[in-house]
DNA sequence: ACGCATTTGGACACCGGTGTCAAAAGGTAA
DNA sequence: TTACCTTTTGACACCGGTGTCCAAATGCGT
């Protein structure tokens, strides 16, 4: 007799639809080997008694969860956020969940916090962020514990590893395609912070795209911040101060282009009809900001989702690794520069 | 004989400290009926073989996982992620894990999915963000699916229930009087969504300090967005173009804040001098826009770690609800009005 | 009709813990 | 010493799935 309100186990299909256990178990997995019969039959009576399958257990008997983990080690808060959306949008509709950790970059435990993470949970796969993703040992950890893993936006790696990236660098080139075109000469950048991929990226970028159009960048033209607003003001007084007198700024991301606009501002340069500035994300700050900002946008979202495709739908996974599209999006920080 | 490196067991722990797994089990779980010397014996071995227990066993044999939910539907993004950092700070060093899960409160599914989502995780707790933590019915589902929850920031419930909040209504009043003291005397505010328990704080705080100081709050002084930047832009048109002509604008959040700065700056109207605005939550924004922005600040971290306590730890649980103190955060976007 | 190769299905052990309950150990009183 | 009670421990079933491996069923050639 079928009891009160409880769960159905595998067991309560078996016995309904006179099968074993383990054909019940097949046609959850989509074993190949079942007559089609069988399967829909057990189907039906699946759906019939709304039977679920206990995760718990079967993470217990394949000593792996149903979890996505989210690695990340990441200055640009928001960009983790519009990582984790992507993600979740990938996992709708599946049995999987996602579970964030964060990593201490500068801890020396660090590797020793995520062996005994992954340990414990035992990740179906994580999700490696920038710059965190950059770090091999990390890599190599993940393999050595059998969890699966995706590199976001890091540089051409092993064939065999998954890699999800966009083409930064070109696309810092178009922006100072677009600069030069509305007449500068003198621009200026604001590096990332020293050893992240991503700021070596744009500085290439920006470095190639100046050389092409036989324009020097001396090291006036320079400043180095650390992604944050903070970094973005100091680096952008170094900037204002010196002998170059840009009339355009690149800054490797909008935060720290948010601090130039701030220190900008707080010295009565106007924007941009005294100094063009473009920043890279197309976080919201961009938008939100006086004048909105002129930025590189890329597919943060999409490309979160299918590095979490690569993981858990193997004809996703069969294209190791995927380049997406950044795109300059025009608003109304960059002007033609003033007359000397 | 131990074998090459295979992870130890509570067999093998049991085998080695001659007790039984139950006695081993025993200790992990820290019963209090367990002669000292045992206890201690068999914690020398868990040590010396870096014993650590299998979390997909315990979760099946407890019918429950040690994982944390975060269930939000939060049109403010930013919130989240700090949100979520207090979390893995109270988390940090304990062997659970935070599983973020995102709500469609407008979806008629709402509540089935989150029953099936809590269903298959079985997770220990959640946490519950405004503005989904007023809907009753996702609490009493919480309850009836055996899953511990603390509800954030809403209004006073049954004694048993946990919750978290700040002070929202009287800092906003304390807005109203820093205001106030300047010189102002026309202050408009823009409201909140309708329904959104915070929105309408945040009004009862501004309403009773206008009342208090016995000024008006005409139709035109009055605005409603919906916490996000473009809602803020078009609010601030609003009051801007009325008759009341306010001489400083609250908002009840910083998004809104901001796009009440854009629609400012877009009409020639300059920040602070001839337009105060405030804002609420003291995002990043407030202190990155231009001028920096006066807000009210509330200890968001501190307050999911409580939240994370209250579900995890039994000694934080005893006191099921707690306030915690929003506080002005005083920059540069409020100045005395002009003369008319 | 029969033997043999190939599917398909099922009994059983196993994953690594926890709960139950009775037995063993220890302590005190008679 | 025995009876009796309390504290501490262990044998065993159980959670709900999956993997192994062998038996039964099926298809096919002769």
């Amino acid at each position: 007799m079928p009891e009160a309100n409880h769960k159905p186990t595998i067991n309560d299909v078996a016995r309904v639809a006179g099968v074993s256990k383990k054909t019940v178990s097949r046609v959850i997995n989509r074993s190949p080997l079942l007559k089609p019969e069988t399967r829909t039959k057990v189907e039906d009576v699946i759906a019939s008694l709304g039977y679920r399958p206990n995760m718990q257990a079967r993470a217990l008997a394949m000593g792996r969860n149903f979890l996505l983990g989210l690695l990340h080690d990441n200055p640009n808060a928001q960009t983790v956020l519009n990582f984790q959306f992507g993600v979740l949008d990938a996992i709708r509709d599946t049995e999987f969940a996602l579970v964030v950790r964060p990593v201490d970059r500068r801890s020396p435990r660090m590797l020793d916090d995520i062996r005994s993470f992954l340990e414990v949970q035992r990740l179906y796969g994580v999700l490696i962020l920038p710059p965190i993703s950059e770090n091999d040992d990390l890599a190599n950890l993940c393999r050595e514990m059998g969890c699966g893993y995706v590199r976001m936006g890091s540089a051409q790696l092993d064939d065999d590893e998954h890699l999800v990236q966009s083409n930064d660098r070109e696309c810092v080139e178009n922006v100072i395609d677009h600069l030069v075109e509305q007449g500068h000469r003198r621009i200026a950048i604001i590096q990332g912070p020293e050893g992240f991929r991503s700021a070596q990226e744009r500085w290439e970028g920006f470095s190639a795209a100046m050389h092409r159009h036989g324009l020097d960048v001396p090291a006036d033209a320079i400043a180095r911040g650390n992604y944050r607003f903070d970094s973005g003001i100091a680096a952008a007084e170094k900037l204002l101060e010196g002998s170059f007198r840009p009339t355009a700024i690149f800054a490797s991301n909008d935060e720290m282009a948010a601090g130039a606009f701030h220190m900008a501002r707080s010295r009565g340069i106007d924007v941009p009809s005294e100094l063009s500035i473009v920043g890279f994300d197309d976080s919201p700050i961009a938008a939100h900001i006086w004048p909105p900002m002129t930025t590189v946008g890329w597919p943060i979202r999409e490309m979160a989702k299918a590095a979490a495709l690569k993981l858990i739908d193997p004809s996703e996974a069969e294209a190791k690794q995927s380049i997406f599209p950044a795109r300059l999006v025009r608003r109304s920080s960059v002007a033609p520069p003033q007359r000397d």
